[in-house]
DNA sequence: ACACTGCTGACAAAAATTGTCAGTACTATT
DNA sequence: AATAGTACTGACAATTTTTGTCAGCAGTGT
């Protein structure tokens, strides 16, 4: 890559990060060595770009730097669209439905030769391992956890047992041949893992579980030794 | 002055100018043949900054044209979020960087609240099967045949046997544990699937191919009896 | 018809960029 | 007080990029 494609995406890539970026992260991203990614912050700031580098902690991007806003390349609308068919194919259907809706959106507000290389068919992501469709509605679901809304839930686990529970959904898991919704499960004391489709019955309960979710997808996220979100 | 600068400088000034600006104005202003205007707006252009040229008329910044602010609601931005998740988990690292900056773009065009919840981790999209990396660049593969470009291929199959061909790149199949690039292969004038991990060498040809993609993706469905490409 | 402008290709001289390596200084954590 | 992580600098040679030049085509507005 060029230096100065790199300049640009280096602008691009501090103003979408919101906490420090090391210039080993970016040297990996951008495929070059540390040494270049300094190089390339003299200029940047030189040039007057609002990118302040603090030793021990990394570089992060004034506010106020007002970039216009960006067209989509051709790259990020190929992603776009083999992303909206994984979930077409993967996900629940309010949620594959939302991807067709976002399809839509998008190529009408693209320019008409864009919008055409990103309507051709030329991505085919299909899933042979098909996912039980859900009793319940995982858009309520989904709708709680972003709220931090309690539900209730019954539920049918391996065995064939039912139980019902009243959980606090954290994190929406989605694996190659089932659904999972993780949540604290207030009757066990701990993070349980419930697939979607054994749900029987689900409501959604006014009341607000009160740690944040984040914190609580922290733990569990070490609990499970899952670095990427611990 | 560097290239570098006088691209930089190059968005300030277009940013603060209404009117069209030429290339020949720009380049007494910094210095340069207005050659190096012209190489300049497509290295800006190819970078996805959104400025438009037309004859007789010069330059203009586009007013957000091309990515004018959208609204999502929130059922569209989680499928966006798990399509990227999958993406950045599933494909080639060029798409996986596009992904990444897709994300960027759109968390700042949207309201500030609607941005937090977005981005907020409340997904998991694991692959455990990891697909091996590429020798050659997937995004030559793509850009190729979004541009029915032919390609020369050296390509190792299955038994071991490496041989050269010339293809027409059709389509890209995502699976579970592999990539596969689609392509009607000149040599055994038939079509063929080559994974695109065993492909060794890989020269996109300036020559392109005549029928239409859609119909040789079609041609290909038939044959293979995928009746949703059909 | 005309002037103005965007845009392209090719080439060789000139200039910038890069990785490498070795080292300094600052920050937060332990 | 020690340590790990990070920003940052200098110098050099191989490599890569950039630039002007020139010649031309194509679209826009008068």
């Amino acid at each position: 890559m060029k230096r100065a494609d790199r300049l640009i995406q280096i602008i691009e890539l501090m103003r979408r990060e919101r906490r420090p970026v090391t210039a080993a992260y970016m040297a990996e991203e951008l495929e070059v060595t540390p040494r270049t990614i300094y190089r390339d912050m003299v200029t940047l700031t030189a040039s007057g770009v609002p990118i302040d580098g603090e030793a021990g902690i990394g570089y992060v991007m004034g506010d106020g730097y007002h970039m216009p806003p960006m067209m989509f390349t051709e790259d990020e609308l190929e992603a776009l669209m083999l992303g909206m068919r994984m979930v077409q194919e993967r996900a629940d259907k309010d949620l594959a439905k939302a991807a067709k809706n976002l399809i839509g959106k998008i190529s009408t507000s693209i320019p008409d030769d864009l919008s055409a290389l990103f309507l051709n068919t030329d991505l085919y992501a299909p899933q042979f391992v098909k996912i039980k469709d859900e009793t319940v509605s995982v858009a309520d679901i989904r709708h709680a956890l972003r709220h931090q809304f309690k539900i209730k839930i019954t539920y049918a686990d391996v065995k064939g047992d039912v139980t019902m529970r009243i959980v606090w959904p954290i994190l929406m898991a989605h694996f190659y041949d089932n659904r999972n919704m993780v949540a604290w499960c207030e009757k066990r004391e701990a993070f349980r893992s419930f697939r979607t489709e054994r749900i029987q019955e689900l409501e959604v309960l006014p009341e607000k579980y009160r740690p944040y979710r984040k914190s609580l997808i922290k733990k569990w996220a070490i609990e499970n030794q899952i670095p990427e979100l611990a």
